[in-house]
DNA sequence: AATTCGGGGTA
DNA sequence: TACCCAGAATT
């Protein structure tokens, strides 16, 4: 690490964070009480997700699944339909399997320590300490990439973030402003801050608390903060789908728990018809990006007239089969991610 | 320690 | 386009 003064000497810049947050702090809707399940879910949403994307989802999810043991009760489909749309799934697999957790180890109560939230599946270090110190007012900084491109900022270091050694570093850097009380409230100021003023691009350096305090806006440098090395990497890959119907059914099969989408519903792939009689219609060919992936997706409609025939190949293959709506229907092809779980009374 | 998980927003 | 986001699990 840097050289840096002693401890006691930045700590005055947490509590002007502090000061800032008391009037700067958004309205959201997880911030309406401390529950540590409203903020779980909240901080499970919001990994690698912006607010305004997350909000929605957020609002679904608990008005669905208001409590743990709601959560755990419900059908594994059912948490993913809810998740539907907003990525990184296994957020949602887990978020199911901690609330078991819960209901089994915990008596449907949440672990009131940072230690012991981090047993809970797809709780790490930055979420236990968010429900740490925001339910229970436990001093442990939530870090985040907010933590470090304010920090980086803050100190003009130039730490590289995509360093695997990056969390324990900035960890120690927040020890040098980070108050004695209020650390949910601290790790809340500093998303904030770094959400609405210390944005990655075009930061609004003049509405900043911290401007005076701020080394790389001293030396006219706040855009080469933070340092990052390392690029992402995005593939090629093509997938090849038959979009087989009759009436008002069509098949699709479950993914597994490798690879993207997991456990989401997809149509069939590479199907063998042998005897059966199809209609094939057309071909639609998708473009679909992803962030690590370019996706091309083609798409054969195929029509199948004899409903035994349908029924044969359901049963042969054993895919999932569920109904779509008319409205649902007249808008194919969309992106595919709308059609993969169906839920129809 | 490095890679792999999505999808929307921004410049 | 490339990069970012209230990261965690897996390899």
């Amino acid at each position: 690490m840097k050289t840096y003064k002693q401890k006691t000497d930045f700590l005055y810049i947490g509590v002007k964070l502090l000061k800032w947050y008391q009037t700067h702090k958004r309205d959201l809707p997880w911030r309406k009480s401390i529950n540590p399940y409203n903020i779980w879910i909240s901080e499970v949403v919001l990994q690698q997700t912006q607010v305004k994307q997350g909000m929605q989802h957020y609002l679904n999810f608990v008005e669905r699944f208001p409590d743990v043991d709601t959560l755990a009760n419900a059908d594994e489909e059912e948490v993913l339909l809810y998740w539907k749309g907003l990525g990184y799934y296994s957020r949602a697999l887990n978020l199911h399997k901690a609330a078991k957790q819960l209901v089994t180890d915990y008596n449907s109560e949440f672990p009131e320590t940072y230690a012991e939230l981090l047993k809970l599946k797809g709780v790490g270090k930055y979420t236990a300490a968010a429900i740490a110190s925001i339910s229970f007012h436990e001093k442990v900084a939530a870090v985040d990439g907010n933590f470090y491109r304010v920090l980086s900022r803050l100190f003009a270091d130039d730490f590289d973030i995509s360093n695997s050694r990056a969390f324990q570093y900035f960890s120690e850097l927040t020890e040098l402003i980070m108050p004695e009380t209020d650390a949910g409230c601290f790790n809340q100021a500093m998303m904030d801050l770094g959400s609405e003023v210390c944005k990655p691009k075009n930061p609004l350096c003049s509405d900043c608390p911290l401007q005076d305090d701020c080394r790389a806006f001293a030396i006219g440098k706040i855009n080469q903060f933070p340092v990052k090395l390392k690029k992402t990497k995005v593939e090629n890959l093509a997938l090849s789908y038959q979009f087989i119907y009759h009436d008002d059914q069509f098949l699709v099969k479950q993914r597994d728990t490798s690879d993207i989408w997991k456990k989401l519903f997809e149509y069939p792939k590479n199907l063998d018809f042998n005897d059966i009689d199809f209609i094939e219609e057309h071909e639609k060919v998708i473009q679909h990006k992803l962030t690590h992936r370019n996706l091309e997706i083609s798409i054969s409609k195929i029509l199948i007239p004899n409903k035994c025939d349908f029924d044969k190949i359901k049963t042969e293959n054993d895919f999932l089969s569920f109904s779509f709506t008319e409205a649902e229907q007249k808008s194919f092809p969309k992106p595919l991610h709308d059609y993969y779980i169906k839920y129809f009374s």
